[in-house]
DNA sequence: GTCTATATACCGATAGAC
DNA sequence: GTCTATCGGTATATAGAC
């Protein structure tokens, strides 16, 4: 009987190495990443994992996959569906957030890409890529035609977006470590927002008060401007 | 004669070495990269690099503080200089931005240690990061207490800001792979708007328009906030 | 202070028995 | 399909000659 694994106890054993290889590959990085070790994740010989997927970078090109694949199209869908220009950034955001949010390795990959340069990536991730900025790009020249947007390089928006979505899901550890050296917003470890809310907030009306919050009337047309912010306060001297 | 390298042609060897070392930990992370290359791109031998410096980890956290120890007071000292709340959230956002855009490297270390989750981060610099995620978080009560600032979790916005600059920083070589498959925002390689004002932008105002532009109003010198900033509409007299 | 040579350990990948 | 054993290559770190 050379089977020592019961062939019920869980899913199959591609899903189960890639699971693994996603968790060793977000923690210590492509480099960082022993084959070894995603082996024993999970719970599978080292022979076996090459019997079944090959070596370690097509290994870390499932990975990436997986987690890209699907989210691709929901943030198409998400997009689509929305009435308005504002409503579309709005649902860019939210979906590009969701995708961070999915798994606890999604951010920690994406941030080592970016670190890189996209020095791992293989060409079908790259070009999924490529067709969310070029999303993210018509989004912010149509809403710049009619008037909703301010002049804004839709390249630099997409990357500041990839960027603070990633860094904020990947944050947990970074918030302890800084919790316990002065930095306590609430009592639990938690943010005290939703951190795609804050995203839309952020990405649509920026920090500055004196408008209205974006998220009470997300479907507002691409009319003219708003009424001019009233500027509150006695702050300026 | 044991000494084949003239002692004039150049910085020290610690020097040498701890440039070497960041370019070498930037392009590879600390478990990617090679002692033996650092000392070769040092010019050096790699005994003596363990000579001079210590062993690999050290020389990281050199490498690190290196990079940060100057900036952190920079940042405090833009901030402390700005007579508003909207000047002084510039001024750090200012202040971050070029503190990554001061070296090639320092974003992409950066990016490293969001996803590492911090594992690599010695205490000196660990200490640094919660100086400026403090003076972010007082900076945002502050405002908020004057009526400048909606609300946002003061965490959430040092984790957005570090996020988003340091992709923004990182980012030309995934720029250069975009560009290559359909995104091209600007005949050249480079980005059509300065990133510092780009992000002063997006952190104040957001995308939607319909508010004066901010970037109109601040000096063109970078980090002068010597004239109040941002609220120059002509409503507010 | 500088360099060569090497100890020691580990990793990716495969061969081959079962 | 599964596992053990191992090869070949390479890494960090150090010993020791000069």
């Amino acid at each position: 009987m050379p089977k020592k694994r019961d062939p019920d106890e869980g899913p199959a054993a591609r899903e189960r190495i890639v699971e693994a290889a996603a968790e060793v590959f977000a923690e210590k990085g492509f480099g960082g990443a022993r084959v070894d070790e995603i082996a024993r994740r999970a719970g599978i010989n080292k022979a076996m994992l090459y019997y079944h997927l090959g070596d370690k970078r097509v290994l870390y090109e499932a990975v990436l996959l997986h987690f890209l694949s699907g989210a691709w199209q929901e943030i198409e869908e998400a997009v689509r569906v929305s009435p308005s220009s504002e409503g579309r950034l709005q649902a860019l955001v939210k979906a590009v957030s969701a995708m961070a949010a999915s798994s606890p390795h999604c951010p920690k990959l994406m941030l080592r890409e970016l670190a890189t340069g996209g020095a791992d990536l293989p060409e079908p991730v790259l070009r999924g890529m490529a067709r969310i900025a070029l999303l993210t790009k018509g989004v912010l020249e149509e809403g710049r035609r009619r008037g909703s947007f301010r002049k804004a390089d839709p390249l630099m928006v997409h990357l500041a977006l990839v960027g603070a979505v990633m860094a904020l899901n990947a944050s947990a550890p970074i918030r302890q470590k800084l919790k316990a050296r002065g930095i306590q917003v609430v009592p639990g470890m938690d943010f005290s927002q939703d951190v795609g809310e804050f995203l839309v907030g952020l990405f649509l009306t920026g920090l500055v008060s004196g408008r209205g919050d974006p998220l009470r009337k997300t479907t507002r047309a691409s009319g003219g401007p708003k009424r001019r912010p009233v500027s509150t306060r006695g702050a300026v001297p």
